[in-house]
DNA sequence: CGCACCATGTAATGCGTTACATGATTTT
DNA sequence: AAAATCATGTAACGCATTACATGGTGCG
C-alpha cells in the first residue's frame, strides 16, 4: 500500500527504472522506508496495471535493456491525495533488541552485556552513516537537481530523523548497560 | 517467527490463555512488539504443534471456557536459545509520517504544518501514556510477582525506551515545524 | 438499553521475504 | 580470478491484518 506511494513519489521527480528506484531508496528513505528489489518490480507492475504509471523498454548497448517507468496524471493525483491526507496513527514498531531485553533478567548478565555491546557498535556505525554518507548523498542530489531546493531541505530533515533516532537508541543502550552492571 | 518467542517468554512466567497474553502484550510490549488477537491464537496453535507448548481446557461457570497454555521443556530451551543468541541487525522501521515528510515540499506549507500538528498531539499523548499508565502497570506487575524484581527492572528499562523514543519524535516534529515555518 | 469485557477461533487476503533464474561488464 | 555492478523478473512461502462468526455477564 504505502510502497506504491513511495515509488510514485520518486517517479514524480523523473522517470526511472526499478533498479534505479531501489538504489535511490537505499540511499535516502531506507531508514524509515525500505523494500526489496523483487517487491519494487512487482509493485511497479501493479502500478502500471492500475494506470498510475506506464513503462517503455529502453534498449542499450553493452548493458542489459531497461524498463523505464513514467508517472501518469492519475498517478500524480493519486500520490498528491495520499500525501495530503493526514496520518492519524503511530507507526507500529518491531524492535527485536528491546523485546529481548524485556526478558533479559532470564540471561546471565554477561550474555546480556555482550549483546548490548554488539548492538552499541552497530548503532554507532549507523549514526556515523547518517552523519557522513547521508549528508554527502543529499549534497549530491542537490547538485544534480538544483531546482529542488525545498525538496532537499525535507530530505535533510528526514535524514535528521535517522540521526536523532540513533542518538537516542545509543543513549538507551548505554543506560541499559549501566542498569545491568549496577545489578551485578 | 519472533512472536513465537515473545509468547514463550510470557508463558515462561506462568500458564496463560491467548486472551490474557494479548492483554499483557498490550500493556507491556506493544510499543516495541505487538500482535493481533487472531495471530496470537494461531501462533499458540503452532507452538503446540511444534511441542513448545501444551494446552488444556479450563471449564468455567458463568464465563466462557478457556484454553490454558503451558510452556514445555522444549519450549523453555528453545526460548533460552533464542534469548541468548546475539542480535546482529538494526530492526527495520516503517515510518509513514517521515515518508510523507520526505515529499512534503510538494504540499502547501499549511497542509504539512497541520499534519505535523496532528502528529504532535498524538505523540504527546503517547509520551504521557508511557510516563503514567505504563509506570503504573509495571508497579502493579511488581506487586503481583514480588519475586521478579530483576525482571521488573528490565520491564522498566523497555518502558524507558518508549519514553525516550517519543521524546525524540516530538523534538523532531517540532524541528520540522520550525523548518517549514522558516520557509514560508 | 447499550457498551465493554470475557473468550475463542477460522478464512480470505495482502504485504513482504527468500529463493530461483540469467548473464555481461567493470573493478579489485 | 573473484567480486561487485548493471538489469529484470517469477514463484513459493511466511508473516500479519481484516473480516467473519458466536454469545453470555456486568456495569452505568
Amino acid at each position: 500500500m504505502m510502497l506504491k506511494f513511495a515509488i510514485l513519489g520518486f517517479l514524480g521527480y523523473s522517470p526511472m527504472t526499478g533498479y534505479a528506484i531501489k538504489q535511490r531508496m537505499d540511499r535516502s528513505t531506507t531508514h524509515f522506508w525500505h523494500a526489496r528489489q523483487s517487491q519494487i518490480y512487482t509493485t511497479l507492475k501493479a502500478l502500471e496495471e492500475e494506470g498510475l504509471a506506464t513503462s517503455m523498454i529502453q534498449e542499450q548497448v553493452e548493458r542489459p535493456d531497461k524498463r523505464l517507468y513514467f508517472i501518469t496524471d492519475n498517478g500524480r493525483s493519486s500520490f498528491l491525495a495520499w500525501l495530503q491526507e493526514p496520518y492519524l496513527e503511530c507507526s507500529p514498531k518491531k524492535e527485536t533488541l528491546v523485546l529481548k531485553m524485556f526478558f533479559a533478567a532470564q540471561m546471565e548478565s554477561d550474555t546480556a552485556l555482550s549483546q548490548l555491546q554488539i548492538q552499541l557498535n552497530i548503532h554507532r556505525k549507523q549514526l556515523d552513516h547518517y552523519r557522513n554518507d547521508s549528508v554527502k548523498e543529499i549534497k549530491q542530489a542537490k547538485a544534480e537537481f538544483p531546482s529542488l531546493v525545498r525538496d532537499a531541505r525535507m530530505w535533510e530533515a528526514t535524514r535528521r530523523f535517522g540521526e536523532m533516532y540513533e542518538e537516542t537508541y545509543i543513549r538507551w543502550i548505554e543506560e541499559m548497560i549501566a542498569e545491568i552492571q549496577m545489578d551485578q
